[in-house]
DNA sequence: CGCAAAGTGGCAGCCACTGCCACGTGACCT
DNA sequence: AGGTCACGTGGCAGTGGCTGCCACTTTGCG
């Protein structure tokens, strides 16, 4: 990797940081793009090109696991059942998150009161979760695999979900295993209603 | 209903109307609210205080009758089995979809090529599952109805998404509800992949 | 060393969105 | 019926996210 890809990368780095702390500090529609190109000390049409909008500078963080998390699903051997697969995509997830730990919940929180954030976050698992089932359908094969998919990747990211919701909610100090495993156990058992006629 | 009301009723219809023919005509972006409101005979104050946002403007229709299914949920009598409360919003979704066809078809496609609309409406089909969820939760009681009743919410938007999006793929021309059975099939059978360990 | 490629940043400008205030119209009450 | 009061309307000025354009600087490479 040449210098530039070097410095380029810890400018980058740099940004999300700065803007975090702003973020924390005062808000995050207080926080204008030019306060954060001025405490990183770069030229607000510099910070634009690095991040084209605000909630990305706030979200890159999260989404970044989100797509780490989608090529280790891609990692796992092609012949791997894919339940087994799907389990070691939860386990690093979960494991992700319990260590990056204060900045996912601060991340979540300030996501969760800006309309424009959370959206934006909202359409980023929706848009991993159907990644995750053109991947699983590849893996399955078959007639009727891609809504067998499409179905699998919505309940794994309920799961991913309302585990990390709970935990967050919890100030990251309940187990966030336990649900993981409750809801796991529920889909594999009859315990969740489907719509019947 | 006061003549006031009626009016404000009527002004909120128009505006809707005529971004729609004007989103569709030249494009989400290409359209700006003072246009919108100059078509409308209103003044640009005046419109953002019916729609708060351009992207409310082009999606108030889908979120409308979004908001209506959850009310026809509600609305079940209380002691109906989930099950049978499920099957009747499904219905009243895929039947209003259909109704509604080619307005349906273009807002979709629309959203779907503008970032910002995409993600306003993700955003709200999350929630949406959040508030369908607390409602499932309500009338199954018992303990880890939550979790069971988020799990049941997400397939139930699971389902709606696919049948909508394959229709509206297919140009309103394709079964809608082939897809929906199929789903609910593999739901009810257990050909859908769960994680384990 | 010199040139091409690529990153930086300043400037002007568009437009979504907001607070404020004056005006006019429908609603209600005596 | 008329007055008054609440409320919807709309104009104006201003903020800030975001973009196109262009000149300047730095890096990589022959």
């Amino acid at each position: 990797m040449g210098l530039r890809e070097t410095k380029m990368e810890r400018t980058r780095q740099l940004l999300a940081d700065t803007a975090f702390e702003l973020f924390t500090a005062n808000g995050f529609a207080a926080t204008t793009m030019e306060q954060i190109a001025a405490a990183a000390e770069v030229g607000p049409r510099t910070l634009y090109r690095y991040y084209a909008t605000k909630e990305a500078l706030l979200l890159t963080f999260v989404e970044q696991r989100l797509d780490d998390a989608l090529e280790v699903f891609r990692a796992q051997p092609e012949d791997a059942p894919v339940p087994r697969a799907l389990h070691e995509l939860i386990d690093y997830v979960l494991r992700t998150v319990a260590e990056s730990g204060d900045r996912i919940i601060a991340v979540y929180e300030l996501a969760w009161r800006t309309p424009s954030a959370r959206a934006r976050l909202n359409d980023k698992t929706t848009r991993w979760r159907g990644e995750l089932a053109t991947e699983i359908a590849r893996r399955m094969g078959g007639r009727s695999a891609e809504l067998a998919a499409t179905l699998a990747s919505a309940n794994t990211m309920t799961v991913i979900e309302v585990s990390v919701r709970t935990w967050v909610e919890s100030g990251g100090r309940s187990n966030m295993r336990r649900i993981t495993h409750r809801a796991l156990d529920l889909l594999r058992g009859s315990g969740v209603p489907v719509a019947t006629p």
